[in-house]
RNA sequence: GGAGGGGUGGCAGAGUGGUUGAUUGCGUCGGUUUCGAAAACCGAUUUGCCCGCAAGGGUAACGGGGGUUCGAAUCCCCCCCCCUCCGCCA
C-alpha cells in the first residue's frame, strides 16, 4: 500500500508518478475526499469519546460514593457533560446511553469511510522509484548489462522440447495427471531438477549469507495480502476450496515476506536475508495460449527465492547485492544473460524498482526471464506491518526486496539449449556436475 | 476428529466490571556513586491514529472479530494460534 499521508500532502505528485505506470489516478482524488471526510468524523467521535470517558469515570465514583452516602450529589464532570444536574443515577444512565449511541453512530460512519479508503489503496500499485526509467511497455525496458556472448553453434541448435524427449520430459504424462502446464519429469531430468535446486540453495546459503527456510506451500489470504498478491491478483492464484481458506503459493516470496509480519526489527539486525526452495503455483490466467510449448510457461514450477528485509537507508544497496546473487548463479552455470531494468509501465504491482534477468536460449531463440529482482520499498511492509527501529528508538517501516535465484524450468531450458552438441547429447555445466553426479545428461 | 489447558507490555508474570495502558520481577537505556567496574540507589522504558508550527492534548489496542453495559483485559458468542491427552494417518 502507498501511504495515505502522501496523498494527503501531495496528491498531484502521487498522481503524476502513478500515471507513469499506466494507472487510472481517479481513485486518488476519491481517496483525498474520503480522507478529509474520515478525519472530520474521526475527530468528532474522539471528542465525544473523551467527554464520555470523563463522565463515565465520574459516574462510577458517584455510584461508589452513594453506597456510603446516598445523598451524594452528582459530580461536576457528569453535570458538565449532561448540561444539567441529574436527579438520580438512572436518569444519568439514560442520558449517557443516548450520548454513547450518537458517538457510536459517528464512529461507525468513520469506520465505513476508512474501509472505502483502504479498498482503494489496496488496488493502487507502488510508486515508482526516482531512478526508475519511465516508459509505457516492455519495449521501454532498459538493457543495463549483458554477460557472456550468445552461444555459437556450427549446427542448427534445437529447442529443448526436441532435445530431451528421451531424457525424461514427459509433458503428456503431466497432462494426463493434472493438465497442460504441469510438467512431469522422469529419470535424468528429474535428477537435474533436484541438482539445480541443491546447487542454488548451497550457493546462496554458503556463499551469499542467506538463511535457508522451509515454508508452507499453502497460505492464508491474509498472508497473500501482506505481500500484495491479494486482493488484486486473485485470478492468478490457485485456491484450495471453500472448506479451507488456503491458497497455493505462487512464489516463496509470499511466506517469506510474512515471517516478520507485525514485528519491529532492530536496525543492527538488518538486513535479514532468507532463501527458500518451494514449488510455485500460478494459473497464468492472463497468459493463456502464450508460450505454451515445452516448459516455457507452466502452472507449477520449482524456484529458489531470495528475500531481504532491511532499513529504508539500505534498500537500494541491497537491491544491487540481491541481483548480483541471482546473476552469480547464471555466471557459474556459464549461461549468457542480460539484465533489464524494467520501466514504470512494465513493473510488477508492488515494485518501486525491478531488474529482470534474462537467460539466452539459443534453441527457442529467445531471452527467457529467469529472475525478477524487486525493491518493494515500504509497500509490502506497510501491509505486513514490518518495521525497523534505530538506536534513538525511531521506528519506521522496513523495506522488503526479493528475487528469484533462480526459477528452474527456464534455467533448465537455458542449460539444455546452451550445452547441446551436434549429436544431440547435452553437457552438464561444471558447477552443476557435483550435484548431478555426471558430466553429461 | 474428540477432551482439556492457555494466549496480557522486550521477556517472565499479576490482574475476573469503575482513574488499569495495565501491580511486580527481569532485561534495556540514562543518572548518582566509583580511578574504572560491579553492587546499590534514582529515573526512564509499547505501538497506531487524530488535532497542533511546536509544546502539548485526545483516542485506540490485553490473540482476532462481534455482543452485553453508563463503563470490559475482566461477562457472553464466533474464529485463530500454542500446549497436553485420546483417536486417525504419512
Amino acid at each position: 500500500m502507498i501511504d495515505v499521508k502522501l496523498i494527503r500532502d501531495d496528491a498531484d505528485g502521487v498522481k503524476q508518478r502513478l500515471a507513469t505506470r499506466n494507472v487510472d489516478t481517479g481513485p486518488i482524488d476519491e481517496v483525498l475526499k474520503l480522507d478529509e471526510n474520515w478525519r472530520a468524523k474521526k475527530h468528532d467521535a474522539e471528542q465525544r469519546q473523551a467527554a464520555l470517558n470523563k463522565a463515565n469515570k465520574a459516574f462510577g465514583t458517584w455510584m461508589g460514593g452513594r453506597k456510603k452516602n446516598p445523598e451524594m450529589p452528582a459530580p461536576i464532570e457528569l453535570v458538565e457533560l449532561l448540561g444539567e444536574t441529574p436527579p438520580d443515577p438512572e436518569t444519568a444512565q439514560v442520558k449517557l446511553r443516548e450520548l454513547g449511541e450518537t458517538k457510536d453512530k459517528i464512529e461507525g460512519e468513520a469506520a465505513a469511510i476508512l474501509n472505502q479508503i483502504e479498498a482503494h489503496l489496496l488496488h493502487l500499485p507502488n510508486l515508482p522509484g526516482a531512478k526508475t526509467p519511465v516508459g509505457r511497455t516492455e519495449a521501454d525496458n532498459v538493457v543495463v548489462k549483458e554477460w557472456g556472448k550468445p552461444t555459437e553453434f556450427d549446427f542448427e541448435p534445437k529447442a529443448h522440447w526436441d532435445l530431451v524427449g528421451d531424457k525424461g520430459l514427459e509433458l503428456e504424462i503431466g497432462g494426463r495427471i493434472s493438465g497442460s502446464g504441469f510438467p512431469f519429469l522422469r529419470g535424468k531430468l528429474a535428477k537435474l531438477e533436484r541438482a539445480m535446486i541443491n546447487f542454488f540453495l548451497d550457493l546462496h546459503t554458503a556463499e551469499h549469507g542467506y538463511t535457508e527456510c522451509w515454508t508452507p506451500f499453502m497460505v492464508r489470504g491474509e498472508t497473500l495480502r501482506n505481500s500484495s498478491q491479494l486482493p488484486k491478483f486473485y485470478d492468478d492464484l490457485y485456491r484450495a476450496d471453500e472448506r479451507d481458506d488456503l491458497y497455493l503459493i505462487p512464489t516463496a516470496e509470499v511466506p517469506l515476506t510474512s515471517v516478520h509480519a507485525g514485528e519491529i526489527i532492530a536496525d543492527e539486525d538488518a538486513p535479514i536475508r532468507y532463501c527458500a526452495y518451494t514449488p510455485c503455483f500460478r494459473r497464468e490466467a492472463g497468459a493463456a495460449g502464450k508460450d505454451t510449448r515445452g516448459i516455457l510457461r507452466v502452472h507449477q514450477f520449482s524456484k529458489v527465492e531470495l528475500m531481504v528485509v532491511t532499513t529504508p537507508e539500505r534498500s537500494d544497496e541491497e537491491h544491487e547485492t540481491l541481483t548480483r546473487c541471482a546473476e552469480t548463479v547464471l555466471e557459474k552455470l556459464n549461461i549468457p544473460y542480460r539484465r533489464l531494468e524494467l520501466c514504470t509501465g512494465d513493473m510488477g504491482f508492488g515494485a518501486a524498482r525491478c531488474y529482470d534477468l534474462e537467460a539466452w536460449a539459443p534453441g527457442v531463440g529467445k531471452w527467457l526471464e529467469v529472475s525478477s529482482c524487486s525493491n518493494f520499498t515500504d509497500f509490502q511492509a506497510r501491509r505486513a506491518k514490518i518495521r525497523v527501529r534505530d538506536k534513538d528508538k525511531n521506528t519506521r517501516l522496513a523495506h522488503t526486496l526479493n528475487g528469484s535465484g533462480l526459477a528452474c524450468p527456464r534455467t533448465m531450458i537455458a542449460i539444455i539449449e546452451n550445452n547441446q552438441r551436434a549429436d544431440g547429447s547435452i553437457a552438464i555445466p561444471g558447477a552443476l556436475q557435483p550435484f548431478y553426479g555426471a558430466a553429461e545428461l
